[in-house]
DNA sequence: CTGTTAGCGCCTTCAA
DNA sequence: TTGAAGGCGCTAACAG
């Protein structure tokens, strides 16, 4: 221990305290002590004042003088919700493994936030961003692209577009599962869907339509309803097709919030998984094991997906490699639990979705 | 449209547009204009100009400049856990609301991990940190905070300490669960805590004696048990409770993770809840109320606690004061579902638990 | 009312 | 093998 009273706060200080040069202390701080022949001894000496000042470099400086922040901008719909909660910490752990730290930002399934934020990151100086979008416009984050700013997006993609992306096949994903309903003699099957028009719901619902046609069964257009990833969209929308004269016997509900609002709709009306209705939901959950009826579902590779965008991004930030593959797209997994059953005798159904909720 | 071919990324760049000096520019650029007497006219030139040519000005070099940052470091154990999430999220818009971004990091509950992580936030210069610590150990938060960085803590606290916390009446909140196990009939209440040491778990088992001991009911060592928030010690915990000669009518879950756990140990067991035995959980979930039972939840005011330690922190960032109050404890509510009955027969519980799980 | 200029802490070119 | 000095973009004295 040299003088630990004396304050070192800055590279000068660092310097002035041994008696060298900053450029010195620079190069060895940066590792790049070898590269111009500095003595072990001198190098030596400098390692062991920064350990014993206490000494960190200020990151401020070094981005604006290297014009890098290693900072990355993560813009995510809803943090909130365990789907996107859980990619945003593969994304944070993987980012800070490889020297990168990570902006949140929570676009609240705004479209104009989504807009403003990225002209936050754009100012604050990312080095590139990471972004679940929010909508079905992709001009704006195009634009942030042409500026100089690395964009990678996740689960959502735009279609034939320019911007590379990570996502599950939906289509294989959504197809899979309501094959897995028909062979449980199913034919009357509801999806309840997200926001109509993006990518992700689009596929999902082609891969619904496909599976109902490549068996034969007719597409009732009036069983696909909903238009929000939100509980409040799977509660109205169930409430609706029990309604019907004729309620499906299964229900495909197009995200585990949706899925939330199934089971609470299904819950007043007094009606039981999967004796009187059948499941299945997306994206998996811990706690879907636990419900009533442990729910099935069509999972998504989340912690791939969170570590690929991570790898491309970065890969895009240093080898400005303007991506060979604009898009990744991974094999989602059917879970198959107890939430889907033989479909029930359309009697009983309808007498009890004539009951009032409690 | 003056000449959007331009490149303008300095503020020397848009002054020279302009024909005017960095200096006009800048102050109205930060709201200046009428402190320094700028004429409308200039004003308006500027701010035109500047959306003209989609100028936003450097945070990097503003923050070198100020030696502030407007960035806050978030520490949480793990963002994907929804209590933390949902924290996160209130954190992340309240803070972008007042003008201040948020540096992310999950500290994976480890503390090594931690201490690195307050290094490296403060390497980046953020304004402040708001953490949820992971251990006892205070001691290199206290050194943070030493170094000018002011620290704000969540959900758990240091006894007695320096450093402000904003956390739940944990101790309330295991009494009045347990209060309202005991209101139910039950005599043998288990409880599987989570970290022992920590401040909240150490609250909540004195919630849970005290409740105990002002009912006249003897205090069972051995039915406190666990040593982690996570599920799997629930799951192991509970199979040790049911397979006591006198296994406990009641658990009461220091967690949503250990629930999950107790949940699964249960089923295996063919336990059902509340008919063979009752449970109370900490940390309400949205799914909660659509398990097989609806589960009893003492839930903490997590919006509020997130949003009371923004206005702390930023108090404490903009004010220098040095925290009046240097703890908060907010009161947690009770939510009464349906996981909880009278107590079973005895004998029917221990015949249960001697089955083999499936 | 507007402009000139000196740094904030760091890295790197150029010089020794 | 080591230094000196310029400048990254911005703001705030200090001067008009």
């Amino acid at each position: 221990m040299r003088k630990p009273d004396v304050k070192v706060k800055n590279i000068k200080d660092l310097a002035a305290v041994l008696g060298i040069s900053v450029t010195t202390v620079s190069r060895v701080l940066n590792g790049k002590a070898s590269l111009y022949r500095i003595s072990p001894a001198t190098s030596d000496k400098v390692m062991n004042a920064a350990r014993e000042f206490n000494y960190f470099p200020n990151s401020i400086a070094r981005g604006l003088r290297l014009e890098k922040t290693e900072t990355l901008g993560l813009i995510i719909p809803d943090i909130s919700n365990p789907f996107f909660a859980s990619m945003a910490r593969t994304i944070e752990l993987e980012s800070r493994r490889q020297g990168y730290s990570i902006i949140l930002c929570d676009s609240m399934d705004d479209m104009q936030t989504e807009k403003e934020l990225l002209q936050l990151l754009g100012s604050r100086r990312v080095d590139g961003i990471i972004l679940a979008p929010v909508g079905k416009k992709f001009d704006h984050i195009r634009e942030c692209g042409k500026k100089g700013i690395p964009v990678v997006i996740i689960d959502r993609y735009m279609p034939g577009g320019s911007i590379p992306f990570i996502t599950a096949d939906n289509y294989q994903g959504a197809r899979d599962a309501v094959e897995h309903l028909i062979s449980a003699g199913h034919r009357t099957i509801a999806c309840i869907q997200g926001l109509k028009g993006i990518s992700i719901n689009t596929d999902r619902v082609n891969g619904y339509t496909d599976a109902l046609k490549s068996h034969g069964l007719p597409v009732d257009e009036s069983l696909i309803t909903g238009d929000d990833f939100g509980i409040e969209n799977g509660y109205a929308s169930t409430r609706m097709l029990m309604n019907r004269d004729n309620p499906p016997t299964a229900i495909f509900a197009f995200s585990n919030l949706i899925a939330l609002g199934v089971l609470r709709a299904l819950n007043e009306y007094g009606l039981h998984i999967p004796a009187d209705v059948s499941v299945v939901s997306f994206d998996d959950q811990p706690w879907f094991e636990f419900l009533a009826s442990p729910m099935t579902t069509v999972e998504q590779p989340r912690e791939k997906i969170a570590g690929m965008a991570v790898d491309v991004l970065l890969d895009l930030i240093k080898n400005k490699s303007s991506g060979a593959k604009t898009g990744i797209m991974l094999k989602p997994a059917l879970i198959i639990r107890n939430s889907v059953g033989r479909p029930a005798a359309a009697s009983s159904r309808v007498s009890a979705a004539g009951t009032k909720p409690v």
